[in-house]
DNA sequence: GCCAACGTTGGC
DNA sequence: GCCAACGTTGGC
């Protein structure tokens, strides 16, 4: 059982747009470790804070689980879709995902300055200067201690 | 294989 | 809107 942090824009996907979901595919992401983390490392049951990015303030807003087993993100082989890529083939896909389900939202956002603040974040990879990762590991230590601050029990 | 130029991320 | 950080691209 592994943990992970998940970013993402609220205003192009949210954990509210994930509650109503139920389940989604994490597409679009177009970062080899990312990916990587995704395909190689990611189980399903494996739980992820759900990060907004880009918006004010940034922070925490709930959690997500890994639904499945990775498979290649349909999005790149869409001519239409942003996230298209010419230079891979269903043969050989260059970008894979796994599914997210819901599983609770946060009643209060715990923001980035509470966690840079926080003495038990010490280390967080999301808290590190210059980490743009949209998809970043989590000590199971840490993870407890965002959902504690959050008020939420796993 | 180097590295300058360029594009993107994301906090502020 | 600014800009630091950093990944990717492409000429050589």
């Amino acid at each position: 059982m592994r943990y992970w942090l998940i970013k993402s824009e609220p205003d192009v996907f949210s954990i509210d747009h994930l509650q109503k979901a139920k389940r989604e595919p994490w597409s679009g992401v177009r970062n080899y470790q990312a990916r990587n983390y995704m395909r190689d490392d990611m189980k399903p049951g494996d739980l992820a804070l759900f990060y907004h990015s880009s918006t004010v303030p940034p922070g925490v807003a709930g959690v997500a689980k890994v639904a499945g087993e990775p498979y290649p993100d349909p999005t790149q082989f869409d001519a239409k879709s942003e996230y298209h890529d010419p230079k891979s083939t269903k043969e050989n896909p260059r970008w894979m995902l796994v599914d997210f389900d819901f599983v609770t939202k946060f009643p209060e956002l715990v923001t980035l300055q509470q966690l840079k603040e926080d003495a038990a974040l010490e280390g967080m990879v999301v808290l590190q200067k210059g980490t743009r990762l949209s998809i970043t590991p989590v000590e199971t230590k840490h993870f407890k201690h965002v959902c504690k601050l959050a008020g939420w029990k796993p």
